[in-house]
DNA sequence: GTCTATATATGGATAGAC
DNA sequence: GTCTATCCATATATAGAC
């Protein structure tokens, strides 16, 4: 075997279970002694991987927030029109499951400590441009407020699924995106 | 003067501190001893009013949740109509204004430290009544999104309040109610 | 890359005086 | 009702061996 029998892919595998850990218990009660346990490592080894606990929580969102800065290129590139606007929502919807409900869940429930992080500037920014690309020019506040209204959907749906009483996952998925898409279209009503 | 120099009203000021300090920090970053400190007692002057941190922000979500409760006792005892509906629905968004945007916050940034306390379980049921009452009986998955996300939109639009660029807070929650009976309305398209 | 051991800080909570 | 002082658990982070 050429692969070294001491795991080289901690740092990968602390990312999956950090974010795991951040979204259901929250990220300040999360400590590193857990995080390395689920990992079998001490907590001193997760220093040779991070620096500092921030700079986990940054690198879990770093990932998804270059996922949507894409996807907002992908759409500035193309001409204004209905049709850009319902593709972009339905690659944010994809990209919202891809990522998984944690990641929506860590987000929410992680709004504060995020604020604080450097790339917190970056994350409004990159929302805001998707915001920009959805809601035509000069919209008003009410008219922004369906375009949130309709990414938030994608959350409402995802924290939906995880009661066992509202319906299996795909099924709230096609609903939130149909939402999405019906508050975007009667943005002019707004 | 009838009223002794020593604050008789120490547990209700308390309350409004933490309040403020959970919504915008977080429970599990802000620290008795913050608290405290804004009171000008110590941390010991606490424990005489409450016995844990946890009580402390159960007493925060009673008085709120025995709002709504009683919104929808009065909701109950009317017959199902599109007029008990609507009534529901502003009395839902009056009571959210009422308590302010800091208590959106707190539910909302706290989910997971809530949701290991006794009085979840009373909040579950309780908005699982604001729902019912809100739905139609039988209602599908989607049909029940659809309330829960007219629901959520008195939250957006407190948030959306909170950055300078979206508009005044007036003129959100107004949009906020709109938008939520439309959703609701809409619903038998769901 | 990972370990043991430790420095250092802060948290929730209690005891007992006033 | 509030204080000082303290207990005890746990946290982040570092030092240095392997």
């Amino acid at each position: 075997m050429t692969v070294d029998s001491r795991r080289t892919d901690t740092r990968e595998r602390a990312l999956a279970v950090a974010l795991e850990l951040f979204a259901q218990q929250g990220y300040s009660v999360t400590s590193l002694r857990e995080i390395a346990e689920r990992l079998g490592v001490t907590k001193a080894a997760l220093y040779f991987h991070f620096r500092t606990k921030e700079e986990i929580l940054t690198a879990i969102l770093r990932g998804y927030l270059d996922g949507i800065a894409a996807l907002v290129a992908e759409a500035e590139a193309e001409p204004r029109s209905p049709e850009r606007q319902e593709r972009l929502l339905r690659r944010y919807a994809a990209h919202q499951e891809q990522w998984g409900s944690d990641l929506a869940l860590l987000v929410r429930q992680n709004a504060t400590e995020i604020h604080d992080l450097p790339i917190a500037a970056e994350i409004k920014e990159v929302m805001q441009s998707v915001i920009t690309v959805v809601a035509p020019p000069g919209a008003t506040a009410a008219q922004r407020l369906r375009v949130r209204t309709a990414l938030t959907t994608f959350q409402v749906a995802a924290l939906s699924a995880l009661r066992d009483d509202e319906g299996d996952e795909a099924e709230l998925r096609e609903a939130a995106l149909a939402l999405a898409l019906e508050l975007v279209r009667g943005e002019t009503a707004g």
